[in-house]
DNA sequence: ACACAATGGGAAAACGCTTTCAGTGCGGCT
DNA sequence: AGCCGCACTGAAAGCGTTTTCCCATTGTGT
């Protein structure tokens, strides 16, 4: 039945669209004066010619078809832009800053949720790339370790002149952007220390996304210095979601009760820690535990209590993140930092007093 | 300067991708074999040289070009989606129900961000029409009143073979989905007179919005039904955001400090009024002031007081709206109620008794 | 006035693919 | 044994553009 459907649409086109050749015969002239006219061309066309030109097209609503223009130019006025999940505040934000930049330069924007596979990154490459589009974001952390799959595909891309950037991916042979994550985990390192807390949990995301790794590592490292040990078992991995910080959190806590101070890898995570802590727990915030995210989501102000965090510039790091791949392709494989900022809000205080 | 640049990087075109030419070659067969092979074809090819032209595509990294298939078949594989501003969870979750029906059907989604220009709207979905793209959908409301050139714009959509769902649009030609505002706001006034408010305010965002409209005229309707007068100078409007709706909440309660509730006309102006009662107003919610929203974003659930709203099931329905216009499309011009529902939580409660 | 450059218009090629159409080799039937 | 039909392959047409290439016309310099 499904096969009859195709058959019967597909034989007789449903309907066409206006072409070229019908501007240029509705105004009297040949397709080329009237390519000439419409595309933007460097040759130029008698005003008389060109009004009866613009005329028609105007009169029959004409664009011109994308598809055929790009198959002769080999090039299109795509970019793809590549994110884990577009329902999450942290990939919105950076979409809206590629989204200005591509506003700015007349491209389209073409949209890929991977969902959290990881197959599916490399997949999408090989979709934007058959698309002919001129650059793609990739927006989504990476994961660690190599990942030839993906590794391969942006190089065919590139080899088709096609450029990339990738947002806190490692190994990668194209531009790429290295969020302030290790930097910001040592800056929360360094705020907790500097209240007086030494017995810390960490709620992690998955340790095989870059972005974990790195505000994890920062943060041990820093902490370390200060000679804070973060146990092992104070460590807990959980989906990069705020259900999964909720989570972890009451796992953390039913182990490890004389925890007086939580990071959240993310703040999606936090939150779900801040309920937990709340609803579950029965624990106040900041007065028997201190909680910190990281991204600075504009939730992370709103909550109460409102979120120590630390700030990444996301909306800026998609406008770099596009610009970096429209510019000079011969500096090519160039990283760009951006930093990270902690912003100190009211879910951190100094631990509580033990009472002995 | 520029044009330089363009000529040289325009003439010998800086590379070029593997074609289905070069696969056939390598494969020693035509192209049309290696065609039919790759493309899914209904005609088949012996098992020799599928496997040869399979490999030899395999080796070369060989992906069809989208543009040229486009245009032999006259047809893509993209879906337009058009909104407001992808950095707001309300465009967030109904892109990411779009985004789930298009990986389902394996269609690549476009994004056209509006940044609240209504002209944008017709612009976008003209660009929509030249990439030849199957179906488009209207994420963002409408404005109210008859707007001829996005109308005439999908109308030329149409006749090419095009599909459009919009969503909270007003008499255009094509599917729409009608979220429940109107019986959403209907459900506030009934709640806020229940809890025995009589002065309450009401925090519009434009009124040139179609939503803005329902929500409001939904609101005053089911108001007056009960009794409950909301006067003139109790209405506010401005921008449907976060600080629109801080903003407005100052000016409202500064000319009439004796309301006790408060219906934002969507979250995140509700956020911006909590956030306005605690700040600069000083006033306690639930306890001075019942504050409700409209949408039910996560966030409206993190909040303190959690915040009463009425939820709109965004994912759905950005997912309906895909496959509206996927679907059928003789049944053309369809309307589709997508029903909204109350959700009480800690902000509202009765309005505090008068000491005098 | 005459050669010659410059200008603008149109015919036609090319982009990479799918699909029709014609052709070739083969087995099965009478 | 001869013919038909089947199954497959390959050549070529065509999709809607842009961009050559060539021609006619006009303007310029001497």
């Amino acid at each position: 039945m499904q096969s009859q459907v195709n058959r019967r649409s597909a034989r007789p086109r449903p309907s066409s669209a206006v072409t070229l050749q019908q501007v240029a015969q509705d105004a009297g002239v040949s397709l080329a004066t009237a390519s000439r006219v419409l595309s933007d061309s460097d040759r130029n066309v008698t005003q008389e010619l060109q009004e009866r030109v613009l005329e028609a097209a105007a009169r029959l609503r004409y664009v011109s078809n994308a598809p055929a223009r790009a198959l002769v130019q080999s090039t299109t006025s795509i970019v793809g832009l590549v994110v884990h999940d577009v329902n999450d505040a942290y990939y919105s934000a950076i979409a809206a800053g590629v989204m200005e930049v591509a506003r700015d330069h007349k491209l389209l924007v073409m949209l890929a949720g991977t969902f959290h596979e990881p197959g599916l990154q490399a997949e999408y490459v090989a979709r934007l790339r058959a698309q002919r589009a001129r650059a793609v974001v990739l927006a989504g952390s990476g994961f660690t370790g190599a990942n030839p799959a993906l590794a391969q595909e942006l190089e065919a891309f590139a080899a088709q002149g096609g450029r990339v950037t990738a947002v806190a991916h490692q190994d990668l042979p194209v531009d790429t952007i290295v969020p302030g994550n290790r930097e910001g985990g040592r800056a929360v390192a360094e705020h907790l220390a500097a209240l007086g807390h030494t017995e810390i949990g960490v709620i992690c995301g998955p340790l095989a996304l870059v972005s974990v790794q790195e505000r994890l590592h920062g943060f041990l490292e820093r902490a370390a210095e200060l000679g804070v040990v973060v146990q092992e078992h104070h460590r807990v991995e959980a989906d990069f979601t705020r259900e999964g910080g909720r989570a972890a959190a009451v796992r953390l806590f039913r182990r490890s009760p004389g925890i007086t101070a939580l990071f959240a890898l993310n703040d999606a995570m936090a939150l779900g820690a801040l309920a937990a802590l709340r609803d579950d727990l029965g624990r106040g915030v900041p007065s028997d535990v201190s909680v910190v995210g990281f991204d600075d989501l504009p939730v992370a102000g709103d909550v109460t209590p409102a979120l120590t965090t630390v700030r990444l510039p996301l909306e800026e790091i998609g406008r770099r993140a596009l610009l970096l791949a429209l510019g000079d392709a011969t500096a090519s494989p160039r990283t760009l930092a951006v930093p990270s900022r902690l912003v100190v809000r009211a879910s951190t205080a100094p631990p509580p007093r033990v009472t002995a």
